[in-house]
DNA sequence: AAATATTTTTAGATTAATCTAAATATGCTT
DNA sequence: AAGCATATTTAGATTAATCTAAAAATATTT
């Protein structure tokens, strides 16, 4: 069984090669577990023996098969009590990420289980993030235009339907980017325009083109 | 701010200070704590450095008036959250014990106070144990008899209306004595009677005359 | 009250997670 | 490709929580 720094440790080397695409680093580890080098190269070591990353002195580390079930078996617990603390217990979605992050080392697959089908069996986190499922996949949803997702749904922004600079110039303009998380506020029937709010809590107006182009997932 | 393994030691000490009426020994709180007299002295000392006991070498331990607070905040969150697994996510009362035990380190009390509302206030948790209120006090109910429970609610015995003697030897032998936690399973209107569960999760009948008398709390 | 038994504390060691400082490896620059 | 800068690892120390074994205090028994 994993400790919590251990835990911590996997969590964060998961995100980073998730962010980076490649092998991770020990200063870049260093620097969002706020710790010194020094002590992730012994981490490190105490993981790869457990057998939870492939790791290469001087080279480098990511989490091995074994290491990313683990890893997403704690952002799912996570990501899980966050949809409880916003949907049931009311906090924003700017405040919850703390307690979550304590939360997230509860040890019980069984109130996991529970927790989940208590929640409606939610797909992602008040943050637009998925959520993975008890095999540690990520179900990630139908690629669907923004223009058929209802009010009130938060979604990410996953593709464009028509790639052409133009269209992309302006996504851009808007600050609007694959990845980005939007929240429909409004749908107007009678021109098929939308107001949408950006993770920086904007709101903004796009038109029913710009709407039909953006692929947006869940 | 208290470690786990603190605030563990420190509800060990109260509750056992509670059960005990007196001052608490090295080795009834190793016993509980499944741990070595030699780990509780160690431990004892630094809660007494911190000011969360008052400890005399060789003559017992007992939480001071700064302890109890502390410890009286860590028992809410405990019985809020076993609330919380009985009553939302379905766990029997016997299942949860474990679970509280991970969740009651959890620190926020905005989360405790979001929890408790949510929860509708409860002041007892599925075991019939009082939970104390943020200021770390424990509203004792008032008692009534037990005829005027409604069903399905989780009371405990805490005295008689009429105390001779033949009325406590019948307690006796059906199991009830002060402190017994009951539930009440049926009530039968045309005659008074009722059907109650005891902690052995025996389920037996009890006359009106019987109901009347049983004074619970809560 | 002296001897014995029990409880408690102390002394010294161990493990996990961290740190600083020093050593070593890698990568970048010219 | 040699030298310099940066990244990483190692060595040795520290703190928290635990342990075993021994010493000291208290309690019990005869």
């Amino acid at each position: 069984m994993l400790s919590h720094a251990e835990e911590n440790y996997l969590k964060a080397i998961y995100h980073l090669s998730q962010a980076d695409k490649s092998d991770v680093s020990t200063n870049a580890i260093a620097e969002v577990l706020q710790t010194k080098p020094a002590s992730v190269s012994d981490m490190i070591k105490k993981l790869s023996d457990k057998g939870f990353v492939d790791y290469q002195k001087y080279k480098g580390v990511n989490v091995s098969k074994k290491g990313r079930k683990e890893a997403l078996q704690i952002i799912r617990k996570h990501r899980l009590w966050e949809v409880f603390l916003v949907d049931k217990l009311h906090f924003r979605w700017d405040e919850v990420h703390d307690i979550a992050e304590q939360l997230e080392h509860i040890k019980s697959p069984l109130l996991t289980q529970k927790l989940d089908k208590f929640l409606g069996y939610p797909r992602v986190d008040p943050h637009g993030d998925p959520i993975p499922n008890e095999l540690g996949e990520i179900i990630i949803g139908n690629k669907v235009p923004l223009s058929e997702v209802p009010a009130k749904q938060k979604v990410l922004v996953t593709g464009v339907e028509d790639s052409d600079s133009e269209f992309l110039n302006h996504l851009d303009k808007i600050n609007i980017a694959l990845g980005t998380k939007v929240v429909v506020i409004e749908k107007n029937t009678f021109d098929g325009s939308m107001q949408i709010e950006l993770p920086s809590q904007e709101i903004i107006f796009i038109s029913k083109q710009v709407a039909e182009n953006l692929l947006v997932t869940e």
